[in-house]
DNA sequence: CTTATTCTAGAAATAATGTTCTAATATGGG
DNA sequence: CCCATATTAGAACATTATTTCTAGAATAAG
């Protein structure tokens, strides 16, 4: 576990990877970039399941999209850590590198991008579909992250918040 | 503001409310006192709310707590940026001092006597309750904060959550 | 095998941050 | 008004964290 108390200190890395101060300046250049190419590798991992959820369409759209959260809480929970447990803004900053401030801004583009045609697909406005994505699913696996596993009863939870969010507001529906 | 970036640091905390230094640890005796002191006060202030809410029974049992958490954004900005912006690890760790360690388990006991008390009377499970009452509202808040103000049409969407989570539940739908 | 290159190690230097301390200032009771 | 107590101020100090640096080990190409 790389993250605790919200603080990453080097020498904690250090011990907790076995990996030397040296190495780690070597491949990172700075505390900065080593936090912030933490935070885009888990975003990426996240968002390449994300992603592919959105391109198949099942019988609610949307539906598969929002249960990708616990699952990749189940499936990586190293990155899902990273991803639910940790603010942005504790990993990249200002003085993040140059270049890894473009990358994000490149990975989040596409996510924006994919969430806008979700939204013309399906006629949902934008807030909702923020919400059924993103702000339910995240705000349920946070109740049990870090320390417990996410249970699977949980999907049927998210689930019905999806569809009473979502539904009502589907042009389709 | 007090937190910024997820780190508070007493010169900072020095420079943005123009208390020296001596007098801030005069009164809460180190980083780890002010930092638990924060906290604490926050928690104290949302528990009053929802402890409130909780003894007032409506049409749907807990759904007027649900709905504290969105409101309390809005009605106190700066404790809820706390609240629902930092982690309670990043504000009280082992390293906190004794006292107010167990100020915040009295806090926690009190709460968590609520809940399960309400669970007991309605008969919902606790890990529905939780996720009605905590993890949703919170989730759709962190949408917005910090930064933007949670929009009075959200409580709508919590609602909705809500009641797809808790009435098939109750005992007595 | 030899050399060039990349990577690793960890001590030492540098920088940032938390805490203490003493003097000065306010505050309130007699 | 005077003293006692509580509070404030901020420079000096101590601690902790990040970064640099040099020497040595691994790796790969010729």
């Amino acid at each position: 576990m790389l993250v605790r108390d919200g603080e990453v200190r080097m020498q904690s890395v250090v011990e907790q990877t076995g990996v030397s101060v040296g190495s780690l300046y070597h491949r990172f250049g700075s505390r900065e970039g080593l936090l912030a190419r933490a935070w885009l590798d888990t975003l990426a991992a996240f968002h390449a399941r994300f992603l592919a959820a959105l391109d198949q369409p099942g019988e609610v759209p949307g539906l598969a999209e929002a249960l990708e959260t616990p699952r990749f809480c189940r499936d990586e929970p190293d990155k899902a850590l990273i991803l639910v447990c940790c603010r942005r803004s504790e990993l990249m900053s200002d003085d993040t590198p140059e270049a890894l401030q473009a990358e994000l801004a490149a990975v989040n583009d596409g996510v924006m991008a994919a969430i806008e045609a979700f939204c013309r697909r399906t006629g949902l406005p934008l807030e909702i579909a923020r919400l059924g994505l993103i702000g339910f699913p995240l705000g349920a696996v946070k109740l049990y992250m870090p320390g417990a596993p996410v249970p699977e009863a949980l999907d049927e939870e998210i689930e019905r918040a999806y569809r009473a969010v979502v539904l009502p507001r589907l042009v389709s529906s």
